[in-house]
DNA sequence: CTGTCCATGGCACTCGGTGTCAAGACGCGC
DNA sequence: GCGCGTCTTGACACCGAGTGCCATGGACAG
């Protein structure tokens, strides 16, 4: 049984550190804050060398921004799930809720990373350059999904945009609020603003 | 005359420095690439050393990004004397434009700038970072000037975002374009899209 | 048992960034 | 003229992030 077909050991094995240096890395981090604590420090708490640890994540900052970061992927299968039919507005609501509602379970993991991310300048920028990659993957998709020229109309990278900071805001309140506030009920709200821009994409012409 | 009123001499001394540093290293960054020219190149060619270099920048990345950090103050300065009675989405497109502008005249060194943000993922995050804080300070100037209160209302947060997005896109298709699309008409065309959500503060309640 | 593959660790090195200190330029009062 | 604080600069040592390189050791195939 050398390549079993369940992809094994290895694989397994390779998760396992991974998850131990995530575990030792953010819980540091949310401890000390993310300047006071060294790469040295963390591969010393999850017992493996430093080299090993640039090998499994490509920054320090990555340790904790890779923690959202399927998020990006995930939204983006959601809204080319979404049926078509359906109004932007809506469709993108939908998408948007499938990140808030990862961090909206295990709310406690979750929004001390965020808070983390969002105290932090350094961690900040790299998730924000992360969501950028979202941004245009989604309006790709976008696009696509309304059979608009993504060269020509800005409708389709205005309207993820214009998701993207309504994820942002509600993330920002969530996280102010110390998860006092309802994560799905300000993503409603925020929507309920936002929809009359997401199902006007047909205006714009002139490309 | 020691202490002339027009506070000159070591201050017109220091702006010949950041003057000669930016300019040496925007050269160099844009022609061999961010990452393959490092500080020790940038301090020699413009003739100081490593250490004057981080007193006049934070970082590397800064010497690129702080030549567009004056736009946030002058976004916010615009917005806050546009006349009461201007809807959200007029104010707004103005606040916009200032900065639009600011890249629009020589256009030659800022596209340079612009492009070589856009094509450096550690340039990108830091650009964005600073927006995000461009973004807190225009919705605090708009909860201000509507008279909302931003801990409860999503709008401010969410009209300013919306507003930074649409000068992103600008931005990007303008460099995209090589500089080919008129700037000014592509704020127009995206605030024309979104003026519906900016314009319709009022319907928020609940906080 | 032997050869191969792969993950790891150790090491040296580059580069970004900072603290510290000594030396020089400048304006000041004497 | 001189000595005096102040401010800027450069030089040096130092830290931490990140990489290239190679040797080791374990897992597996033959």
């Amino acid at each position: 049984m050398t390549t079993r077909p369940d992809l094994s050991l290895a694989q397994r094995k390779r998760q396992l550190v991974a998850d131990e240096l995530t575990r030792a890395a953010l819980d540091l981090l949310a401890r000390k804050g993310f300047d006071a604590v060294t790469v040295d420090e963390i591969v010393a708490t999850a017992g493996v060398s430093k080299r090993t640890f640039f090998r499994y994540f490509a920054s320090k900052e990555d340790v904790v921004v890779q923690f959202l970061a399927d998020m990006g992927a995930d939204m983006r299968r959601e809204l080319a799930s979404r049926p078509a039919g359906e109004p932007p507005s809506v469709a993108l609501r939908h998408t948007v809720w499938v990140s808030v509602d990862a961090c909206a379970n295990n709310a406690d993991r979750t929004l001390r990373v965020v808070r983390l991310i969002l105290g932090t300048p350094a961690l900040l920028a790299r998730f924000l350059e992360r969501q950028a990659q979202w941004r245009g993957e989604l309006a790709e998709e976008l696009a696509a999904r309304l059979g608009l020229d993504p060269a020509a109309d800005l409708y389709p990278r205005l309207a993820a945009g214009v998701s993207l900071t309504a994820f942002d805001t509600v993330l920002q309140r969530w996280s102010d609020s110390e998860g006092a506030e309802d994560p799905a009920a300000l993503t409603d709200r925020a929507f309920a603003l936002l929809a009359p821009v997401l199902d006007a994409p047909q205006r714009e012409q002139r490309g």
